[in-house]
DNA sequence: ACGGAAAAAGTCAAAGCTGTTTGAAACCGG
DNA sequence: CCGGTTTCAAACAGCTTTGACTTTTTCCGT
């Protein structure tokens, strides 16, 4: 019977307190998992090497290695850390809405903003861009995106209870701002000057309080 | 006197017939160029190394570097001729709108769409992912960026002259376009089945008639 | 203190990439 | 036909990356 809990295991997962040393693996696994998050922002997906990811951890390649044995072990543990990450920090931002008023709608609509201004947006991005054109990365991605997307459909279905009566309206409004605002944050990363924003996001602030369910489940706008 | 014409410059543009030789250095030129797109499509920029561009245009390394010399000079190349081709498309999309009623927005925002859809967009938009990290690349790109938008804009202008009258609503419509679609269209490029669009497009071409001025310089939506 | 396990570091071979250089083939005007 | 130019192809050197393997150091229970 093994003495020492396996690496990988948070300490304390079998009920006893881990060793120093288990303890010590699983700080530098987290080490590891945060350079590579890091080194996704900052020079992007195909030039992440392991080389790199060790330099930034602060250890050598073959220790990080003995942690990750494939690169690819690596990105998958990045991966599954960026999207507990960024639901969380959903979560926590959307609990931050006022329970009613136009404050609401606009709470809601900044808070989305900065979850795809943040870096773990832009890591997460540079890996959906690489997995278009690498099936092994996208074998990792692509489960993971799905769960995601229903846990992050979930949540904003909790937290705004009074769309409920329409889920259709409801189901628009998620896909448009999701939609508009991590088109917008594409652009302002990628070749546009982060100055004019402010004017779409006040118009699809207006427009969800169009949208949003009166009580008679039916939306204001109508087409001409 | 050179008796030839220089390699790089089309035949003729010296006002003379060029020689076959000219000829077909110039049609090689096109043919890496296009080499070249076809690999930012199908492997994404990090893969589009110079041994794929060459082997895809159907020549030798050898005989591509004596035409360029640099893989940067091939995506200078490649760059110039996408934002060409993308330009000229999109002009020829907006001219088949009727001349007025509902079918006008309709026809504007399918063109956009199908311009967001195209193999040329993906090119350039695996350039703009990686020109976020590559500042060689992203002198490059920017320019070429900046003088795009500007024709784009120019061209949308004169297509629609009924919006010039309330140039706010104009540049509102353009860009609140331009994010959502762009949005929509990465979104699917990277992980989503393009299936749930259809809902997002018939609103936006809603928003889009509701934006359009009536003449007396005023919106028809309003806040609540 | 000791032996075994785990963590860390160093080394190696193979593969691939880029730009440079050299040589061969094709083209063209005199 | 010939010499010069252009296009094409091959070879080379240098560099980087990855995964595997070996060695060293640290840790821990007995």
């Amino acid at each position: 019977m093994p003495r020492r809990t396996a690496p990988g295991r948070p300490g304390g997962a079998d009920g006893k307190d881990a060793t120093w040393q288990a303890q010590k693996s699983a700080a530098t696994r987290n080490q590891i998992i945060e350079a590579a998050i890091d080194c996704l922002v900052k020079v992007g997906y195909a030039r992440t090497t392991t080389t790199r990811i060790a330099s930034t951890a602060g250890l050598s390649r073959g220790a990080m290695l003995h942690h990750f044995p494939t690169k690819l072990d690596i990105v998958k543990a990045a991966v599954e850390a960026l999207h507990a990450k960024r639901l969380k920090a959903f979560r926590k931002s959307i609990v931050a809405a006022p329970p009613a008023g136009r404050g609401r709608v606009h709470q809601a609509v900044q808070a989305y903003w900065q979850h795809v201004r943040h870096r773990l947006f832009v890591a997460f991005f540079e890996l959906s861009v690489a997995a278009r054109t690498d099936p092994e990365l996208d074998a990792v991605l692509r489960p993971a995106q799905a769960a995601f997307d229903e846990a992050w459909i979930q949540t904003a279905r909790e937290a705004f209870p009074e769309w409920q009566g329409d889920p259709e309206a409801f189901d628009l409004a998620l896909h448009l701002s999701r939609y508009l605002l991590e088109g917008m944050s594409v652009s302002f990363l990628t070749h546009e000057d982060p100055e004019r924003g402010e004017r779409v996001l006040e118009y699809l602030e207006d427009l969800l309080r169009n949208l949003r369910p009166t009580g008679n489940g039916q939306r204001r706008l109508r087409s001409n």
